[in-house]
DNA sequence: CTATACTTACTAATGAATCAGTAATAAAAG
DNA sequence: CTTTTATTACTGATTCATTAGTAAGTATAG
């Protein structure tokens, strides 16, 4: 039996979807040029990545002159929203408070962020009251 | 050109070391019944997987009457930090704050979490500050 | 000691994923 | 209109990762 076909995105795609989810909209070259220091690929290697992920329905297309410009489909919160609950269920036995330990450890953060973050777990505290 | 090995774990490796993390040093008979519900596994395909991660130097095994009995010897620590800043890069910017937002709107903590996530983070802000 | 049951070691099959070349195409330049 | 050049579409090669079967080995039970 082989192995079964991958349900979420894989290594090449991701690649690829970050270059279009950080610079935007950009066509087959201005991938290449953005992956080259990283990972040097050829032209037709990453747009062989690109319509595959056009096939599954991820991405699209517009013309522009003779080449293509390819857009996200897949919401960058939500493909957020399923790498954390995988990394919730892998590394972190579905504890996101250890989760958020282990980040304030490895990420050292600087004195703006804490504050930003003390904030948002002050707010996080005040909605569960219900009524009144 | 082919594809380049993998240097990380792979889906089916991390599966299987997530068990032994979780349970500890375990024989093929419990990896497989503890992943059974999950993904059910010849007994064969999870003893390959132990085979190779044990190649690549990742566990460790004991005889045990007549079968043997895994060790990780890959720090669970270790493997959290890389798999982080994997989730950093490719889906964060490489912000840590921003990340823990997202967890937090994500992962409901409860309050007693937050509490202690709030001190924590008051820990944090205090030792920037050197000498007296 | 022999038979039985369980475990490992070895081997193979298969499709998935990645990479890239060649041919066709379409725009742009002359 | 013709030539040049950039781009896509199609196809193929390679190997990795995953899955599991068969044979050999080893402990345990009778």
């Amino acid at each position: 039996m082989p192995r079964r076909p991958s349900t979420t995105l894989t290594e090449a795609e991701l690649r690829v979807m970050q270059v279009l989810w950080k610079q935007g909209p950009s066509t087959v070259a201005e991938v290449v040029e953005r992956l080259a220091p990283e990972v040097p690929l050829a032209y037709t290697t990453v747009l062989t990545t690109l319509r595959i992920l056009e096939e599954k329905g991820h991405i699209d297309h517009t013309k522009q002159g003779r080449a293509h410009r390819y857009h996200t489909l897949l919401d960058r919160g939500e493909a957020r929203r399923s790498a954390l609950r995988f990394m919730l269920d892998r590394f972190f036995d579905n504890s996101p408070s250890l989760m958020m330990v282990k980040l304030m450890e490895e990420g050292d953060l600087d004195l703006e962020e804490i504050r930003r973050l003390r904030e948002a777990l002050a707010r996080d505290e005040e909605p569960k009251v219900k009524g009144s």
